[in-house]
DNA sequence: ATGACGGATCTAATCCGA
């Protein structure tokens, strides 16, 4: 037996929500996280995912913007959300989900995605950004606990192989070195596994994300990963490998972001 | 060669994404 944790930027779950139905029947995750849900919690679509076998959610969404879900096969417990930067804008939520004898516990996060230029003196979404990195690696021990596993749109893509031109991204938001170092300072100090990483060596480019301004996005093939699955030390043992569904970027009115699962054997 | 797009919103132009 074994736990399958699928993570998916949908951008827009009322919009995408049959193309969530077409990977969930194709796919199959015990549990799917979303972000960028765009949709207050009680406009949810609850009854489709039910009907697809997935009646247990955990919302966290606002109108317009941001927002993040975990939907489940199998029960959730311990539902909570925290909040960064003093503000209240739906980018964690928490599950745990029983696996074999144990409960795991999901953090589903969406990082700022930190506007156009990155200077924090210049530009407050992009300080927002990396303040928001600064408290989670302020709270990376309490989130990292055996048992852990952390997924999301972290909006960095933290290795030279996630970006398709690590030199011609350095100055672009999402591959700056304040961001990158950032993010893996927080990744070490969890300790947090890369997942994804465990799986598609560090040589190898690896991307989650084609941009809707490409026209020829699978040609051109400027990607970047900027989703991920971590997990501790524990959890990343049992880790049995990880897929990016990138097919899914091909699809009709699809999300930027494709979604990624990982499986984990049962304790 | 970082936008040529695409989403949500007080349907029209604006904010946002990365």
């Amino acid at each position: 037996m074994s736990l399958s944790i699928a993570t998916w930027n949908i951008n827009s779950v009322r919009l995408r929500i049959g193309l969530i139905l077409q990977f969930l029947a194709e796919h199959q995750p015990d549990v799917l996280c979303l972000q960028e849900t765009k949709c207050p919690d009680a406009l949810f679509p609850e009854k489709a995912f039910r009907e697809a076998g997935y009646p247990h959610l955990a919302l966290s969404g606002q109108k317009g913007y941001n927002g993040v879900a975990i939907v489940s096969r199998r029960p959730l417990f311990g539902v909570d959300r925290n909040h960064f930067c003093d503000r209240i804008d739906c980018r964690h939520i928490e599950a745990k989900v029983e696996s074999g004898q144990q409960r795991v516990t999901l953090h589903n996060f969406y990082v700022p995605a930190g506007g156009d230029e990155p200077d924090p003196d210049k530009n407050v979404k992009f300080a927002h950004k990396l303040a928001f990195i600064e408290e989670l690696t302020q709270a990376a021990e309490r989130l990292a606990q055996p048992g852990s596993i952390l997924v999301g749109d972290l909006n960095i893509a933290p290795l030279e192989t996630d970006v398709w031109s690590h030199r011609q991204l350095l100055k672009v938001v999402s591959h700056t070195p304040v961001e990158t170092e950032g993010l893996l300072r927080f990744q070490a100090a969890g300790p947090w596994v890369d997942v994804m990483r465990r799986f598609v060596p560090p040589e190898e480019k690896l991307f989650t994300w084609w941009s809707y301004r490409s026209p020829n996005w699978e040609a051109s093939n400027r990607g970047r990963r900027l989703d991920h699955i971590w997990a501790a030390a524990d959890m990343a043992a049992r880790a049995q490998g990880i897929k990016v569904i990138k097919e899914a970027r091909g699809w009709e009115r699809p999300s930027d972001h494709v979604p990624v699962i990982a499986t984990f054997a049962e304790a």
